[in-house]
DNA sequence: ACCCAAAATGAATCGTGATTCACTTTAGTC
DNA sequence: GACTAAAGTGAATCACGATTCATTTTGGGT
């Protein structure tokens, strides 16, 4: 009797790809695309450095992999929000608090999405997914100027100023938890407070009324 | 009888210091910084690599020294314009305008100071040049706030995403500059459409009353 | 003119990490 | 049980740029 043909070659290849992405993501998340080295990588993967090429044709296509599918991740979080119910107003605060809580949750990894230097190869992918946050933002601005609530002329402009406030705000050398891992042991603001002044502040840049 | 007293074994290294340094700005506004290599500079300055490491103690310092020589100028600049007269909203407008035609002028530079990935020696000197710029907009903050131009709670937070914002519309993968790079032959804005919507974008973020 | 210390030189070396490839092991197939 | 193609291995190699240092050149002082 054929015992396992559930794992034929080609899914045991399937398996271990996802594995090594697996380790990569992690790895990634823990200290940023600078500690992602091939060697580092396979041994966390528990196989030989030649072999992670069977899998990718190189560190680019690997670490490019790694971040896009991170990012989607994000990306369709924040559309969900973006795209969901209530005014426009309402959604852009919703959306501003979800992604500033998970991006204060996992630090490093937001880091190393937004910010941290990368190679070419994944800085397109950066490209392509700030794209696809401002893209989002673009279309949310273009319903709140339809509706009245919003007063924007440059929407692209202002996607822009958006997607640039929220990195600095919460994964530049500005942020707060940068402030504070620096000036070791100052009173550094919490998520609750950085989440209310960014919506705030993102709220009030385009001209929505006050509350 | 002495012919040229006037440039002494010293004087001449000061000098040859400064050329090289001059060559290495020329360098970075040209390429950025990944272009400074020492190879290269030795060459442009007309020197042997091993003379470089006669005037900075290596790669580090001398990279430093361009980068934290180029904010300075663009610090005081902005102090002046910040610290100058008028009104709290009259002048962070003057000085978001200054800025975004200092950057427009010389976009590589700026792209180079303000997002470059760079050596760990280079990025202190981009914490402490960003906490300066950050430093200006938190004292212009406070004076708006206490005049009740503006309607700020959290000072250093906002100030971060002010500076976020102004990075990413002018420099950053978002700006007009750079799509209109990548969308080869789109209407890009020109400096005047951008400075003028990245004031009224701050303004209002501040709580601005509008004009 | 000669001397010597400082300055300059640039080929050789080092460090880091990605990539290769000749060889070994594994696992489906007959 | 043999056969073979795919998968795995990891030491050797490569690429790239910073850094060193033994040697040469320079120029001010005597």
């Amino acid at each position: 009797m054929a015992a396992l043909p559930s794992t034929s070659r080609i899914d045991r290849a399937h398996e271990l790809r996802e594995r090594i992405l697996a380790c990569a993501h992690a790895r990634v998340a823990e200290g940023g695309f600078a500690s992602l080295t091939m060697q580092a990588l396979a041994e966390d993967a528990g196989v030989a450095t030649g072999s992670l090429y069977r899998h990718f044709s190189g560190k680019g296509e690997l670490a490019a992999e790694v971040f896009s599918n991170a990012c989607r991740i994000e990306v369709e979080a924040l559309a969900a929000v973006l795209r969901g119910p209530g005014s426009a107003g309402q959604r852009l605060a919703a959306g501003l608090e979800q992604f500033a809580a998970r991006a204060w949750h996992s630090r490093r990894l937001a880091f190393a999405l937004i910010a941290e230097p990368v190679e070419p190869e994944v800085d397109e992918q950066r490209l392509l997914f700030r794209e696809a946050y401002a893209e989002l933002f673009v279309d949310l601005l273009d319903e709140g100027v339809r509706s009245g609530e919003f007063r924007v002329e440059q929407v692209n402009l202002v996607a822009a100023c958006l997607v640039g406030a929220i990195a600095e705000a919460l994964v530049g050398p500005l942020s707060p938890p940068a402030r504070a891992a620096r000036d070791a042991g100052l009173p550094a603001a919490d998520l609750a407070t950085v989440s209310q002044a960014l919506i705030t502040f993102c709220l009030r840049a385009v001209g929505a009324p006050e509350s």
